[in-house]
DNA sequence: TAGTATAATCTGGTTAACCAGATTGGTTTG
DNA sequence: CAAACCAATCTGGTTAACCAGATTATACTA
């Protein structure tokens, strides 16, 4: 098990390299928006290593709007200047994993903001939607079982119904691992569950009514335990 | 100029199509956490398509956490229950671009949040990096040139001062959308750079001060054509 | 029969060969 | 001389072959 994180640390470890490489290269050449890379055959020899790395590599700087691959013609650098390209891959190549604490923190504070634009802007269909997932926590927690999923997932049904595609996004990347601290550290006990039901219908009711400020209220209660918890471990 | 775009939308809608096959799978076969998904080979055969596709899918269900590959090994489930796999995987497959107000929306609300952490937590480190990016903006805009670039780096060096790693993440990701779309639509003109270079100091003065309720309100202020843009487009 | 050594198979990852289309340079033609 | 054509080359993407290590089935031994 430790072998395997290991190669595969290695591996983002050479992609990070190669990334550095490239922006050396960049800078080097003072390339420029629209500017064309050379070919990944050409790097992958210039930087001794396999073309599928210097592939993963212009991968990743892609996905951060750096690079922009086009099929049978050539890599570009995109629309975005020198100076940002350098700061931002230097943040990437920097970047740490979330620990637990941000993760909460930063989902606190994405949904006190989803469910007041939800309250505003939801449509008939979300609310819909956002019941659905409330009575499904409900059954799951009167039975007696452990619904961590099912809570979660009332939360993202929050995220969609308020319209911003951005925030919908980024929740969907920290939920899972979310969810999988939760049930590791078992940080949702039976009584806060149980108790979690009104608090959902109180919310899902503000939602229902449109008052973006008592939804938010609502919702800042709802997270009052979890807040505590975040900030004690 | 169309038909690269349109073979990349066609690609990622074959792999959208290979993610809620392998969901069906996973749910015929009822496969909890833990338990081993079919090898690559077998699910392209099965489905049909290419072994790159298949892969391109499973790695993209592995960024969200729901599956994890083990070289040599096999691709397992997750630690991640049932419910919430197929939520999300739901969720992923109707996932649609960011548009600008979202992106917008979103960079406000993270950031003042950011700033309230970062006057709480900086260090001294991070104070010298982010005056560093502070005269770097203002040299630009008393030279009349455009200083987007530097202006987006200053609050990316308040993100990583925060201290939270996981909003320090999602700044990244949408930074670079962000800058592009400034730079198309020319949202900053010379006066509110200059304006901005008061205003900049102004935040990075209560940061230093490590006065997190001034530093919100001067981040407010700061934003307040911002907000109107974007709320007027 | 239980335990162990071992060989055959299967795994995700990596490398190399191949593809269709874009680019480019030279040539021809009006 | 300019424009149109064409073939050679180069591009990112795709496919197929290969690899080292993990797994599994088998046979052998105590």
């Amino acid at each position: 098990m430790n072998l395997e994180a290991l190669t595969k640390k290695d591996n983002k470890e050479v992609v990070n390299n190669i990334i550095a490489k490239i922006r050396d290269y960049m800078n080097f050449k003072n390339l420029e928006p629209g500017d064309k890379l050379p070919s990944e055959r050409m790097l992958s020899e210039r930087f001794e290593v396999s073309r599928n790395s210097v592939r993963e590599a212009i991968q990743k700087l892609e996905f951060y709007g750096i690079l922009k691959s086009i099929p049978q013609s050539g890599t570009f650098v995109a629309n975005i200047g020198v100076i940002a390209m350098n700061g931002i891959i230097e943040d990437i190549l920097k970047l740490e994993e979330s620990d637990f604490r941000s993760l909460v923190e930063t989902r606190i504070l994405l949904e006190l903001k989803t469910v007041r634009l939800a309250a505003t802007r939801r449509t008939e269909s979300d609310l819909v939607a956002v019941k659905a997932a409330l009575d499904a926590y409900s059954i799951k927690v009167l039975d007696g079982e452990e619904a961590v999923q099912e809570d979660l997932l009332f939360h993202l049904a929050i995220a969609k119904a308020s319209g911003n595609s951005t925030i919908n996004t980024l929740m969907l990347i920290i939920t899972p691992e979310i969810i999988t601290n939760f049930e590791k550290y078992h940080v949702c006990d039976e009584g806060q569950a149980v108790k979690g039901i009104q608090e959902h219908l109180d919310i899902y009711n503000a939602i229902k009514d449109q008052n973006p400020q008592l939804a938010k209220q609502k919702m800042k209660e709802h997270f009052k335990a979890l807040y505590q918890y975040c900030y004690n471990i």
